[in-house]
RNA sequence: GCCGGCGUGGUGGAAUUGGUAGACACGCAGGACUUAAAAUCCUGUGGCAGUAAUGCCGUAUCGGUUCAAGUCCGAUCGCCGGUACCA
């Protein structure tokens, strides 16, 4: 019979969902599995082969586990909300939920189509009511909390997307999603304080299992520094004036050789120092030119910095009350520290060209460098510091600010580069952010059971030109009663990130209808923390540190647990896979008209070639091209497996195939648990080819092979399993064990060296011991003495199955 | 600039982590089957020289350590990803 892979995918799959073949059983006894991958946009598009890569990964080691004996969890969702369906509802003015509702539809045909071994029953998309519920609950704790918070700032604002944004997605000063312009605006945002868990969010990378750049990309994301906050008076020539400049420093160590400050141009000292300010008509010019620059503009300017001394205003070094000169320049922002430097020429490069170009001292204080060529920003030997004189930094270090403490001049603080989170956007398609304004009482949460506060139906979603989000225009919606005076009261009408419903949702799958609480926490304990979350590389920083927040905080108000060994982080496990590209190596994209659906390969050669090539391509966790002609070579190997069929026979196992089999149980199992699926299908690829070699194949044989060829083939698996006259699945069935012994050859073949050169080839018993005798036989081969020649024998080494190398004079 | 990763045949890539470089697959060439093509099967396939045996060269480049280097060390070049005036 030909393999005929439609029919038989068609037919497990209906079986798998018939037989709730994977799902997942609250408390069983049996160990559990939680194995994650990252739940899709269901966007316009449809699937892609990213996508497929990822889930076929995940879906290869959880059938295994499940096959050794684990109670899996494996689940699958929608992240629904979100602006490209939004935008697609501008374009085409259908609602988001009708588009959403069919893309959904079309992923989860393609997602069954693949043979994703999900646990259907706990489906959840983040659009649905019943889940945002608890998104908006989770913000109600943080306000109660006081984690979330009002506060009219200067957000970034995109120009084209008519959106605010964090400055995490803010990349290159463009925006993340559209590539629009992005600039200042000032705007009344929801905030959430993740710099409070800054410290717990550092801490907690160290006991559990990521990816180390994964790791480093994280604290680097933080950023924590140390260093100290210094505070300068500052003096007018004018007046008498009280104002102070608080700076921060990673080297307090080099105050003394402070000889200018510099504030960034949105610094709010210079409105109020405006009269002090003798050139103030030039300095408002160039504050001007500077906030009217994009992030983009004021970075790529060559690394030339501008500025311009505030005149008739001078700062005082609080240690020596030495006057010096303050600027303002672009290239401090105030985003950054306290927006104000105190700057060291000397010991920092950036105020060392400053300081050339404006003929500023360059005053040396720390030892070991040439400051006339350029900043020595090393350690050394205090000089020109006066009672500090000749003490090393660290040490330096912890007196200055015992000094500048004891003196209340400043004191030790420690500097994130991490920002609170912008919560609002003002736009539709997201989770209404559950709180109402009253004139009388302020802002209060909505009750809790009230939740979800739902999202209107509104008939433009276009968001205002003001950048009023479109609920404004929901005013039956929008007027509501004051929870506390009832009085009348209107409800807030920015919604959440796409972030929101993203950074919990796993914590939902453990119990995914409750409709009391978030989870239950038996069934939390039960499942959590996720074993093994894999996804792709863009989403190592953000989403993951978000996530891993937000589990913080709800380990704290106790809704989910800490566990024994990695206390409050949620996922124990984290890997990424390598992007696939479009062919020739470019990147898929809708512009360039290359991307791949998986679609036209599914029906043309079934799942099964689709999954193992995907995971035969290339090393996992790279970048790789897709390869039309590879995809045949993957279909070609599929139906010599399954031509093997007939040939198998009831026989006595050959010790050649003996020893083969027991090879690829070992090299298949290692290498799924590694990742390296692409070695685990070339392993099978060679026991293919060997046993297509025989006449006749033992029974007990194939029987092995199948269960190791089924997560990665697991429809052409099932049928071949029945075939051989199983009645039930193989999915929970036994993963075959390897015999160590028989794992290993009893023969190896070594290569003979003379000088570093390999002449000559043995075959020798496993584990032959170094001896004489042999020695001596190497010594009279043919080849050996051929190319020893006269000379002589000044060293023979024999590595125990590795190699024999002669070296000769 | 800084941080991380990488550089192996015509192509994707393997190499037990210092021990016969090129597994497996794609492609290509030749052959079988066929009226023919597709599919399938067989053979060959790093480069140079040679009918061959074999020899020399070969893992980005240069140098080092070692009996032995794709693997370790140093320098250089190139590519990819992250980040960007972070005080």
């Amino acid at each position: 019979m030909k393999y005929q892979a439609n029919k038989i995918e068609k037919k497990w799959q209906k079986y798998w969902e018939d037989n709730n073949t994977f799902e997942a059983k609250d408390y069983d006894k049996r160990e559990k599995f939680y194995g994650l991958v990252e739940f899709p946009f269901p966007s316009g598009e449809g699937l892609h082969t990213g996508h497929l890569r990822s889930y076929t990964a995940m879906d290869v080691i959880c059938r295994k586990k499940r096959m050794q004996g684990f109670n899996v969890l494996f689940p699958m969702g929608m992240d629904a909300f979100g602006l490209p369906a939004e935008n697609y509802a501008i374009k085409t003015n259908t609602h988001p939920q009708i588009t959403t509702r069919k893309n959904i539809d079309n992923f989860v045909r393609q997602l069954k189509g693949t043979g994703f071994a999900f646990d259907w029953s706990r489906f959840i998309s983040t659009t649905d009511p019943e889940y945002y519920k608890w998104t908006q609950w989770i913000f109600i704790q943080m306000f109660k909390k006081g984690l979330a918070y009002k506060s009219s700032e200067n957000i970034n604002w995109c120009t084209s997307c008519k959106i605010g944004l964090a400055n995490e997605e803010v990349v290159a000063g463009a925006c993340e999603r559209c590539g629009g312009e992005v600039i200042k605006k000032e705007k009344e945002q929801w905030m959430l304080k993740i710099t409070d868990y800054a410290d717990r969010l550092i801490d907690g990378l160290d006991n559990i299992n990521f990816l180390e750049t994964i790791k480093k990309q994280q604290s680097d994301w933080i950023g924590k520094s140390e260093g100290a906050e210094i505070q300068f008076k500052v003096k007018s020539q004018k007046s008498k004036v009280s104002e102070e400049l608080k700076v921060f420093t990673t080297r307090p160590d080099t105050l003394f050789g402070a000889t200018f400050m510099v504030i960034a141009p949105e610094h709010p000292i210079l409105r109020k120092l405006e009269s002090d300010i003798k050139n103030i008509s030039e300095i408002k010019e160039y504050i001007e030119i500077a906030t009217k620059k994009t992030d983009i503009e004021r970075a790529s300017e060559d690394k030339a910095k501008t500025g311009i001394e505030l005149k008739g205003l001078k700062a005082i070094n609080p240690v020596n009350k030495e006057e010096i000169p303050i600027f303002v320049a672009d290239y401090v922002m105030m985003g950054y520290g306290t927006g104000v430097i105190m700057a060291v020429p000397a010991h920092d490069q950036r105020d060392w060209e400053f300081a050339k170009k404006y003929n500023i001292e360059i005053r040396e204080v720390i030892s070991g460098g040439d400051i006339s060529q350029a900043a020595y920003i090393e350690e050394g030997l205090a000089i020109n510091s006066e009672k500090f004189n000749g003490l090393e930094t660290e040490e330096f270090k912890e007196k200055i600010i015992k000094y500048l403490e004891d003196k209340k001049l400043g004191k030790a603080t420690v500097n994130y580069k991490l920002h609170d989170w912008i919560f609002s956007r003002q736009r539709y398609w997201g989770e209404p952010i559950p709180m109402i304004n009253c004139t009388k009482c302020g802002w209060l949460p909505v009750p809790e059971d009230d939740l979800p506060v739902e999202l209107p139906q509104v008939d433009d979603f276009r968001p205002g030109d003001d950048g009023e989000s479109p609920l404004t225009k929901a005013t039956e919606w929008l007027n509501t009663t004051c929870p506390k005076c009832k009085g009348s009261a209107k409800r807030e009408t920015d919604v959440m990130p796409n972030w929101a419903g993203s950074n919990w949702y796993f914590i939902r799958y453990t119990d995914p209808k409750n409709d009391k609480e978030l989870v239950d926490r038996k069934k939390a304990d039960y499942w959590l923390p996720v074993d093994w979350y894999n996804g792709g590389m863009e989403h190592n920083t953000l989403h993951l540190l978000y996530s891993r927040f937000v589990y913080k905080f709800l380990a704290d108000i106790n809704v989910v647990p800490k566990h024994k060994d990695i206390g409050d982080e949620p996922y124990s496990k984290r890997t990424a896979q390598g992007m696939i590209l479009g062919e020739g190596g470019v990147k898929m994209s809708k512009s360039k008209g290359n991307v791949i659906n998986p679609d036209g390969y599914l029906d043309k050669y079934g799942a099964d070639t689709v999954r193992i090539y995907e995971m035969f391509m290339g090393p996992f966790d790279q970048s790789i091209a897709w390869d039309d002609k590879g995809v045949n070579g993957v279909y070609r190997f599929l139906n010599k497996v399954w031509d093997l069929q007939d040939k198998v026979v009831e026989k006595e196992i050959s010790k050649e195939v003996q020893n083969l089999i027991h090879k690829s149980i070992k090299k298949v199992g290692e290498d799924i648990d590694n990742m390296r699926f692409n070695t685990a299908v070339s392993q099978m690829m060679i026991l293919v080819n060997a046993l297509d070699k025989e006449s006749e194949i033992s029974k007990e044989v194939f029987e092995r092979f199948v269960l190791i060829l089924a997560p990665f083939a697991p429809h052409m698996a099932e049928e071949m399993w029945q075939a051989l006259g199983n009645k039930n699945s193989l999915a929970s069935f036994a993963w075959p064990d390897y015999d160590k012994n028989l794992a290993q050859d009893d023969k190896v073949i070594i290569g003979i060296q003379v000088n570093g050169k390999v002449r000559d080839d043995i075959e020798l018993d496993f584990d032959t011991e170094p001896s004489e005798s042999l020695q001596a036989e190497i010594l009279a081969r043919e080849k050996v003495v051929r190319n020893i020649k006269d000379k002589e024998v000044v060293k023979f080494i024999h590595i125990r199955n590795k190699i024999i190398s002669i070296v000769v004079k």
